[in-house]
DNA sequence: ACTATCAGGTTGTCAGACAGGTTGCCGACA
DNA sequence: TGTCGGCAACCTGTCTGACAACCTGATAGT
């Protein structure tokens, strides 16, 4: 009777996190607004049935992103939209595809943006490099067990030695954001393509291309490339039939 | 003995602020890496002469943006970098014009993708939004007074009405955390521009091209436009004096 | 009418406690 | 010797109560 964790994954949220959730929500539905005063931390414990430290660590993570501010022996009060120090996405967004769409051409702007960059700043080491990640993703086509998986890594190299060359810190950050949550949401799903090796084949000339343009040192034609590819990417990540229609 | 709050304005961190700060920075400087664990609560307490739970509400920050996660019994960890769930950078980097520049790139890569698809959702009353946007910036001008305040408001308008009218939230919310950064600290400095009228006279005949390639449904276009003015106006803040050169 | 004072509420921090969970050691047993 | 069970130590998550610093608004006194 091996349960393996399937269970374990969909992990109970903690007290912190489940008030967190509760606050953005009524943020989210407009009966919280800024320049609002949420209710002292002793009601909130009451109210949730809770003690105080959970909810001064919900409040604490709600400060952390500017969405609070708080004043001591006055309150913690809603903060203005543009007083935000982070950039965060509901995991929920990844299940829709028109919100994957969305957040896939955020992503593709500043992918685009780096690529042009990184025409510029490139080094020969750098070509070389990326030469070598192209070859990986070749070689892994033919590999019928965890190609789709290699292939997948591959990518996500290609990208991140491209952010690294265009040396932007930032740009490598939201790219692995985004990222990262498309590929935990991917994990989630049954990762089945019956025509993954030829579209593979595809994508994988289109990056070559892009290498290509970065090679030359050519800006505006990298942006070209780079839009060309991650654009039918994101579409053909789009296409997949394991995505909620919304 | 009028001192109105020169002092407030920075304000003293607070203990589990400076905690964060204390552990990103470890982080960052290479002392923690990804799968390291950190101490346990308590000697993290003691470490820093606090209670348990100033050191708590730092961690449970930490958690909430997936650079550690915790298990109950165990321990807590540094996560994997694609762990990340949230996008944030250090207020320092405003500062700095080569950092500050390369925000802008990530920014403006955003700000001409939904401007393209603002060219294809757009409708009359989007159009009619827009220009009288121009028109505030262009009354802004001889406001010898406040004009500059009132130029910076009405094109932080435009790019919000272009993000609105692509449809894309996310690109709102991640233009605004930027925006809402640079307005912070450009507040913090002085604001002088000799030349100020004359480049807002460039600007905004850019902006207007912008808007006009908007309204002729031209997504590439759109993009051209957004580009020149978006990279200038970047170009443009990155001139100013008032910031440190790195 | 104006001002000084004060009581009550609020956040920030501290100290201690306990439940539930995990790890690793250590001894018992085969 | 090798294996297994149990136990002690430790860790996180949560709860409780307390106190200092601070702000607000009412109240009382002038």
């Amino acid at each position: 009777m091996i349960n393996l964790k399937v269970k374990s994954l969909e992990r109970s949220p903690s007290l912190p996190e489940e008030i967190v959730a509760s606050l953005t929500g009524a943020l989210h539905k407009g009966e919280l607004r800024p320049g609002d005063r949420l209710p002292s931390e002793t009601a909130l414990a009451n109210e949730f049935g809770v003690a105080r430290t959970v909810v001064r660590e919900a409040i604490s993570q709600l400060k952390y992103d500017g969405v609070v501010q708080s004043r001591v022996g006055v309150g913690a009060f809603i903060a203005q939209p543009q007083e935000r120090t982070a950039f965060r996405i509901s995991p929920a967004c990844f299940q829709k595809r028109r919100e994957l769409l969305k957040l896939l051409r955020l992503r593709n702007g500043v992918v685009i943006e780096v690529a042009a960059d990184a025409a510029v700043a490139r080094s020969n080491r750098d070509i070389v490099r990326m030469e070598a990640i192209l070859k990986q993703m070749r070689e892994a086509i033919s590999d019928r067990e965890r190609g789709a998986e290699r292939h997948f890594e591959a990518e996500r190299q290609l990208i991140h030695t491209i952010a690294k060359v265009a040396d932007n810190e930032h740009a490598l950050n939201f790219i692995m954001l985004i990222d990262g949550q498309i590929a935990e949401k991917l994990r989630s799903v049954a990762v089945k393509n019956t025509k993954a090796t030829e579209l593979a084949t595809v994508a994988i000339e289109e990056q070559a291309r892009l290498v290509e343009a970065i090679k030359r040192g050519d800006p505006a034609a990298a942006r070209d490339k780079a839009r060309e590819h991650y654009d039918n990417a994101a579409q053909r990540l789009a296409d997949r039939a394991d995505l909620a229609d919304v």
